[in-house]
DNA sequence: GTTATCATTTGATCTATATCAAATTCAGGT
DNA sequence: ACCTGAATTTGATATAGATCAAATGATAAC
């Protein structure tokens, strides 16, 4: 526990300990098995997750197509962003893609702690404005690149991934099919 | 002044009048004319702008070519977003595509203030919460959209738009070419 | 080891939208 | 009103990547 937070403190910056002492009375552990959905389309999704061990995926359901979203795997958060934030039906899936720990916050608990604590307001603001500056870097990324250039991105900032969650993921939050992620990843002898 | 405050507050949450007096301390009022430039590629850009009157629009050039990131009218704030929060080189102009009047705050000022006042990190969260969700919902518009569904969309939620900045910029906007918007506008009788 | 299921690759077409080019319409300055 | 350059439309062609379909490869259960 102390080292979970010492991770947060660690990402996004410093708390107090009043803080720290409060959070820990909010927050739950839970376990899941790999596949678990932990989201549904069209609910109203009112929980954070913070992944302590494991990895966890956002993807849309567009005419029966799986599209991923959103990869989260130790010490990032996951949420259904427009549920959670916008206060509006989840369009998302959440499923965990390994076995996985996680702790959940609630909106409630979430509103309770940022009112209660200025440091706990700065935390989450840190949170989102990394959100934003990943969404930015999507944006451009799908506007200006190739699915080449994407999935070289990808492969330079998240070397990982590629590991850890299956191609037709990556394909889809790319952008691109799976076929055409699969002629990038071997070009034409 | 204080109409232009009442408009944040009504726009994104309440101050406490300790806050708002030392907001007015640490803003400028500057006016420009249709068509300067206030940030350019390359630049650290560590100021926020705050439209009082007129209308800006950032901007990337991607060899050679305009195309439109974002705009912002009355009330609404617009800054190279991965300038001042990443603390990076602009990949973004800035243009004023009226005259208008603006508020701009340093980034320095903006990190006093939410280091100091709970309700100012309280603003700030809730206003890049709200571009966190307008960039989701862009996300989810590009990938799924059709080039007349995207226009039909901006058009349904800022009919204004149209009447304020000319076509090609919409155009680059929603990630078509001036000629396609040109088509979805006009269907082949 | 064999079978079944899932993941990935490879090939042949198709399509939405880009690109290139030219014609038309519009708006501000004199 | 007339001119000039910008904005928009229209047309013909090209292309990246999608779609459809089938083959191959890997993994795990039995």
């Amino acid at each position: 526990m102390e080292m979970i937070i010492n991770q947060i403190e660690k990402e996004y910056g410093p708390l107090s300990s009043d803080c720290k002492n409060e959070i820990i009375k909010h927050i739950h552990f839970l376990t899941f098995k790999k596949g678990e959905i932990i989201v549904r389309e069209g609910q109203y999704s009112d929980k954070i997750y913070f992944i302590v061990e494991g990895a966890a995926r956002a993807y849309y359901l567009v005419d029966g197509k799986d599209v991923s979203d959103y990869f989260a795997f130790e010490n990032e958060f996951i949420s259904s962003i427009i549920s959670f934030f916008g206060h509006q039906p989840s369009p998302h899936y959440i499923e965990l893609v390994q076995d996985s720990i996680v702790i959940e916050v609630s909106r409630k608990s979430f509103d309770t702690l940022s009112k209660r604590f200025h440091d706990f307001e700065h935390l989450i603001r840190i949170v989102v404005t990394k959100v934003m500056l990943q969404q930015q870097e999507r944006i451009s990324s799908i506007l200006f690149q190739s699915a080449e250039q994407r999935y070289k991105h990808i492969l330079s900032i998240r070397p990982d991934i590629i590991q850890r969650v299956p191609l037709k993921h990556i394909a889809s939050y790319l952008g691109m099919t799976l076929e055409t992620l699969s002629r990038v990843r071997n070009p034409k002898t």
